[in-house]
DNA sequence: TCGAAACTTTGGTCGGACCAAACATATGAA
DNA sequence: TTCATATGTTTGGTCCGACCAAAGTTTCGA
């Protein structure tokens, strides 16, 4: 859309905001190490006066860069360094996201996307899973069923065993999308009862899953993955008695 | 991770930040539509009565809120209220994501998440496109093929072809996703040398890929797509002289 | 009727002040 | 010496009042 983040400020000096000067600046330690990760920032007044600025605008430079996801502010605290990776992208969405889940057509949409990013995922798990990918989707596997008579624990094991299918493609974008997926769908059926027997159901739905990318089949491993997805949705619809298709 | 959004400053005061209190506030009355969409927030000196806060707080309040894409704000023009969308989570992601694509394997990353995404789009459009999406698709593909002559032209055809597939689901998700490829990715080989001959490739490219879908080919389509993406990046390790697989 | 000038509103910035919590240091009992 | 407690300093959060310049509005003369 826009390319502010090249043109910005221009010379520097006079139009819009003083802030932007110091966000870029500071931006600039970080991105190059020389404020290092996980560690504080200086003090307010020491970066006012190291910019020549008011507190004003070292706190609105502050505040944006917390917004970028490149320092993290806890009330009292001093802000933390953060580099930035794909997960501070998603923590950057969360907040937005949230509006986007009021309804259930936004959870809806973005449960479909889910199905369908997964599908892909297994298709390709299928085809080219690796050795070790194998071994740890049975390990997950395995810890599902060692869960089935512990739901919260299921619940974490059943996020676990699709967290394996998003780091398959060892791309970084994935594990944070499912990331994103995990904070943001999942806390919406919390208050849904859980039991040993959907456990099973699940665990049963994986099992089917993981055969088929051990068959090298991948239309059967999407087969699989949309009908456990598909029967997943269908007692959320039923459980929040919605109507819609 | 957190879920600060209902936990918040729970009583609402005493504990961190007063400008939570404001921006939860405003929050509520932009999605219920009390501050209806595009339309600017009352002045910062009104609101701070209003609230009976410190201007400080309101400032905070407001960029918070900018951040989050619930406002736009102009260096000197009053904040418009936007209601979010799946545009604004872009939006938002949009600064950080910048970061990530420093280097050469961070846009490879996202250029082969955007392959991933693409490979099922044209799958299910194989399988189930409707006759409108075809007529969007032909006429997409006619554009490409009359500005040939035109690179610059051809550039942003080329995008609205990728586009009608991400309309197909019919989910707002997708086109917003391809907003993001569009405006993190393309910028990227912008300086990339254009010609007519790597247009009609293109062209032939996308047809190709139409044809996969006329005829009901999932695969086909698939692996059409796989090649025009495969080519196009090819174009650009080239160009820019990476050397990595 | 219309555009320029004068006035008012309002966002951006500044500087100073106060509070309370975090942090650092000193102190005294064990 | 050790460690917990008391004391002192730093620092983030908030508020106030002020000023500037640009945006917005009104006035007024051509």
């Amino acid at each position: 859309m826009d390319t502010s983040a090249s043109t910005g400020t221009g010379t520097g000096v006079g139009s819009g905001r003083a802030a932007d000067n110091v966000v870029a600046a500071l931006e600039a330690l970080i991105v190059s190490g020389e404020l290092k990760n996980r560690e504080p920032l200086p003090a307010e007044r020491e970066l006012m006066e190291q910019f020549g600025t008011s507190r004003t605008v070292i706190r609105e430079a502050i505040s944006k860069l917390a917004s970028l996801g490149l320092v993290e502010t806890r009330p009292r605290f001093r802000p933390v360094v953060r580099k930035p990776d794909y997960a501070t992208v998603l923590h950057a969405c969360g907040n937005v996201v949230q509006h986007l889940l009021a309804d259930k057509t936004g959870i809806k949409n973005l449960y479909d996307s889910r199905v369908f990013v997964e599908r892909t995922l297994v298709r390709d798990a299928a085809v080219s899973a690796q050795k070790d990918d194998i071994v740890d989707l049975k390990a997950a596997l395995e810890h599902n069923k060692k869960a089935i008579s512990d739901s919260d624990e299921f619940f974490r094991t059943d996020i676990a065993f699709h967290g394996v299918l998003y780091r398959i493609p060892q791309n970084p974008i994935f594990p944070a999308i499912h990331e994103g997926y995990s904070s943001w769908l999942a806390p919406r059926w919390n208050q849904m009862l859980r039991s040993p027997e959907r456990n099973e159901q699940n665990y049963l739905a994986h099992k089917a899953i993981l055969d088929a990318i051990l068959e090298r089949d991948p239309m059967a491993a999407e087969e699989a993955l949309i009908n456990h997805l598909n029967a997943a949705w269908e007692f959320v619809r039923v459980t929040f008695d919605w109507d819609d298709e």
